[in-house]
DNA sequence: TTAATTTAAGATAAAATTATCTGATTACTA
DNA sequence: TAGTAATCAGATAATTTTATCTTAAATTAA
């Protein structure tokens, strides 16, 4: 079960840090990530096209292509992941499913909620790729420390 | 979007709220919650069949019949509602989406996320429907404020 | 130039979630 | 007792999400 982000958003993060993990100018195929991180091969191809188009990724065909980061590791945030593959419904839309979350008038949850709502932008927003791929510890990772 | 909780789930609570305004006692119909609160009339009956079969709702058929609390208001968390519907995996599972999330090893986000899921998880488990429906001021509940 | 390998793209399928339909059962009321 | 109104329960349908299949296009290397 996913919790906030959908199971193709969940996909795009552990695959871009993988490939944060490889050598600047390195390309990765789908084969590789698909077999490294146990997503399905199809499905991963489409997102991270999704994420070539959004600017995120680059990619080359042909033997010897595969993708890349499209940015420096550095500069690229989780959010701009998130915002690509799901949109940034989670920061609007009300917790209870009523149709808008207004500030006026508040349930008993809405403050709180909304304060979790923004510590968690905020660690979207502040953390990218590179600082994740250096913590990663995942043996699925493990293996192209270097 | 939902955002952390199924639509099924933000439907209980919505449809739990909307009871625990009622007096004491009084049966309220599918048909009057659906129509208040626009959630799809069969598909409002299962859930709240749920919710009958875990005990936080009570049930009675014929005319004069429907739904009411099954616990005094101040006894029903949102968490009970939540696991009764979605289960507990928002507490369990990875952000990311790996398989495991343990502590050791942790990821670059694990700790602040571990932080807000236990937030969230607070959240849940002190805020009652007693709470949430006084302080309720959708339209759709204003109605039956006494 | 040809063969091999890889992404690109569109169609299709499977699975999960959400929604609807139908008839049975229960209970109140007249 | 008959009629009505409500939940209960099972089947079915629609929608969304996830996954797969197939072919084309690009690129490299032999
Ligand atoms: S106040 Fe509560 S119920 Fe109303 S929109 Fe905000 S979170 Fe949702
Ligand atoms: S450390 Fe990070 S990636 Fe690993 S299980 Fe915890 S949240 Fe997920």
């Amino acid at each position: 079960m996913s919790i906030i982000f959908s199971r193709q958003c969940e996909y795009a993060l552990q695959a871009v840090t993988y490939l944060a993990l490889k050598p600047a100018g390195e390309m990765t195929s789908i084969k590789e990530l698909a077999k490294k991180l146990d997503i399905p091969y199809h499905f991963l191809g489409k997102i991270l096209q999704d994420l070539v188009y959004k600017g995120l990724l680059m990619s080359q065909k042909g033997p010897t292509g595969g993708f890349a980061l499209g940015l420096p590791a550095t500069e690229i945030t989780l959010f701009h992941i998130v915002e690509a593959i799901d949109g940034v419904g989670f920061n609007t839309n009300c917790v209870l499913g009523f149709p808008e979350c207004s500030g006026k008038n508040p349930c008993a949850v809405h403050d709180s909620w909304g304060e979790y709502r923004e510590g968690i932008y905020q660690m979207l927003v502040k953390r990218n790729i590179a600082e994740m791929a250096k913590a990663m510890k995942k043996p699925e990772y493990a293996a192209m420390r270097r």
